[in-house]
DNA sequence: GTCTATATTTCGATAGAC
DNA sequence: GTCTATCGAAATATAGAC
């Protein structure tokens, strides 16, 4: 009775099942904690969540931080593909209007790992700050070269390039961030037709405000 | 020995006591739920902020929840006053720009404060869902005709007034919850002149992009 | 790899002396 | 009004059978 060989190409029946639970489980962190914050979130709720019971949570993630940090880790991730799409043009308005684009549509499809983000950032980025400090600071004195570049051929007004950046993150993650009190003031939740409006507005007010265009 | 007369007018010594703690209560506790969430504090670490034992502050605040309540409470009448700034001056630059002003300047002298909020609206208002649907519907709907007046003037472009605010709520209080990813960018706390800078940056950046300025 | 039962810690809240 | 001691509930984490 040997066991029957197997593609090492491929994963094993074992790596399947720790992947695909992983992933649920993942899934049901990033809901519950930003819901309720690291410390309002139990490993109970989020068990409850994904359909398993609390121990095995412990099986795949030994510690409830460890869990923690892996969600905070996907949305950064999510965010920095998404940056590329500033590169998809010279023209700094389709450039950056095509990164505001991409930030908006994901407060659309992630608002909870955009939350669990805030969540983190706002009480001292105790689990990323080394991420602050290396990936989103490269990137960050990259795109600031870039948008000084713009400047300096006279494509766009002669604004702060940070304080640009920081109001396109401001704007665009407000909508999830703060997307149950838009809600509220929408008197229900956005439609189709309310995100692309407010794309829209933020691009327009935006590219305009830096003379971008007319 | 009877007791000293006393003036009714004056509050009393008992009454001072309470006003004076609980004011130092709350200013613990603004701090402690801003670094930590609802859940993440503890009534022990708000209690050695305040430096005084646990069981005073159940003398002063029955639950948790209602000294979190006070906390909100708070901040938000703040930002109320502040926002009679918007109408310093009938000129849509004058009127916008100093509530951008203002605000900005609510986000340096109360950062604590927003971070609060933004913990409590992120989790679905569970405290202050009223205060969303009422008195913060109905000051938004006022300025909301207030900034299509000026648009019927033809003082502004025509954009969407609502989005307008939420641009401005969401630029402005990105300074305050995330200051610390903004410090950590900067290696370093704000200075008077990046505070200056970064008011003079988003305000110029919005009455442009909205056509109150050239 | 799964799950029940439980160990251990911590927290919110209170009792009661001063 | 203040403070020590403590209760009872709830949480994280683990042990151990399956």
């Amino acid at each position: 009775m040997n066991e029957s060989p197997r593609d090492p190409a491929r994963p094993s029946r074992r790596t399947e099942i720790r992947q695909a639970n992983e992933a649920l489980i993942l899934a049901a962190a990033e809901k519950v904690f930003a819901e309720a914050g690291f410390g309002g979130a139990t490993m109970q709720l989020i068990a409850d969540m994904a359909g398993l019971p609390k121990a095995n949570l412990h099986y795949y993630f030994a510690t409830k931080e460890d869990l923690y940090r892996r969600v905070v880790q996907n949305i950064f991730e999510i965010w920095l593909e998404a940056a590329e799409a500033m590169d998809t043009s010279d023209d700094p308005a389709l450039g950056i209007g095509a990164y505001i684009e991409a930030k908006m549509a994901i407060s659309r499809s992630h608002p909870d790992g955009s939350k669990v983000w805030a969540y983190e950032v706002m009480h001292g980025a105790p689990v990323i700050q080394d991420y602050l400090e290396t990936t989103l600071r490269d990137w960050t004195n990259g795109r600031i070269a870039r948008i000084e570049a713009w400047i300096a051929e006279g494509r766009i007004r002669p604004i702060a390039p940070r304080h640009l950046l920081y109001m396109i993150w401001a704007t665009t993650q407000h909508y999830a961030d703060f997307g149950h009190q838009i809600a509220t003031l929408n008197r229900g939740p956005l439609s189709d037709a309310d995100w692309r409006q407010a794309t829209d507005e933020v691009k327009t007010i935006l590219l305009r405000g830096i003379g971008a265009i007319p």
